[in-house]
DNA sequence: CGGGGCCTTGATGCTGTTCAAATAGAGTGG
DNA sequence: CCACTCTATTTGAACAGCATCAAGGCCCCG
């Protein structure tokens, strides 16, 4: 990774608008550049840093002593990563494709300004227990289709509205949805074979049926 | 349900000792009594109760339209639960016996003691994502014996030492780990079978070879 | 002693995994 | 711009683990 300056990022996404406390941020933060699964942090690491997405996009990840790996959860830009319960990381995060994060020390937030993005670190912290309850219940209950209608609709309400772009792999789909690749291969497949979406290359789709995709999400 | 006097509840767990800001709590709050499988607060309902465990032992749940169940959590004496992101439960919780439970309201918190509580509700919180996230890796990536050895150990560590009691049925404990209660009883019977576990009854064990256990955990 | 709920056990089938191979894309150098 | 190579993805076939269906047993409690 290499330093940037720090700067504000606006237009990013159409969910996360730039506020008051955003452009805080923005300078209080250092602003870092990695490249394509570039660790952001690892396992165990101190967790005193927070980040945002500012370009780009990252995923959070946690592997077992035997290798297994599942993802904790993907972030966009305007998102808020990297609180955890805990002094240290549980989760490591790496970038998903080349990806700008604006970084920020916890420990030396004081003052007004301070208290501001604690406020927005606790919103982030919130939201991330929300989607972990939502994914608990994906992990649990729900079936290898209904796991992939369900991670499709998620990704399309949280990135743009028509941008059905897929900024991981299979293997890291696979790692979320608690699959093997070749599960959510031939998931994709099935679901394009319904006509419900319409693959584009590798890495983008369209929903050409979105009722019959929310009714296989559950 | 019935109304109890307030009143501090003390030695329930070793892992919640009774400090200044619990005897507040019991202080601002009101003890209410639930029978088994009473409900505490529902899907959907307003989210702004903390409860926290006095006696007994409770379950959150969430049920699908088509009537599929996942537990989120259970709570032991001492827990603090009914922290949600949003301003609605998505969760249910019901008592799993009788139980008595400590309700407060979060909106009537002021002053110093509100401020204290607050921080408690914060703590519990974190707690609460960090427990999350254990239980996506649990579904995510385990076995089903993996996930029983996991979740005997983790019962173990929140309750007392020896304490091996199962509050829940069978039942509950497949809807914890996303599987069927066949599959629940069948690994049980193999644990035993192993000499790792020993069945008391339905609803008590003794662990015979932890190291074993904690192998088959993971 | 009898009834009902919960748990266990057995037999069978389906869903998703594993192993293996073919294909498609993306990047590189000619 | 095309051929080549490397990696990611798709597809196929066999298998395994867990679910489902169906009895049977245990325990609690009247």
């Amino acid at each position: 990774m290499y330093l940037a300056h720090a700067q504000t990022f606006s237009g990013a996404s159409r969910l996360a608008p730039l506020t008051a406390a955003d452009d805080l941020m923005s300078q209080m933060g250092v602003s870092l550049q990695f490249e394509r699964d570039e660790e952001i942090y690892g396992q165990e690491e101190q967790a005193d840093m927070i980040y945002r997405v500012v370009k780009g996009a990252v995923r959070t990840i946690r592997v077992t002593a035997d290798g297994r790996r599942q993802i904790g959860d993907f972030y966009y830009p305007g998102d808020l990563f990297g609180v955890e319960p805990g002094e240290q990381h549980v989760f490591s995060a790496e970038a998903l494709c080349q990806a700008t994060i604006l970084v920020l020390k916890r420990s030396a937030l004081n003052g007004a300004a301070g208290a501001e993005v604690e406020r927005m670190i606790w919103t982030a912290a919130s939201r991330e227990l929300g989607r972990a309850h939502q994914h608990v219940l994906l992990l649990g209950r729900k079936s290898a289709c209904e796991k992939v209608a369900t991670f499709l609709l998620s990704l399309i309400a949280r990135t743009t509205c028509d941008g059905a772009h897929l900024s991981m792999g299979r293997q890291d789909m696979a790692d979320y949805l608690g699959l093997t690749i070749e599960t959510v291969s031939r998931m994709m497949s099935q679901l394009q074979a319904s006509a419900i979406i319409e693959l584009v290359g590798l890495r983008d789709f369209r929903v050409r049926n979105p009722r019959a995709l929310a009714k296989l999400a559950g």
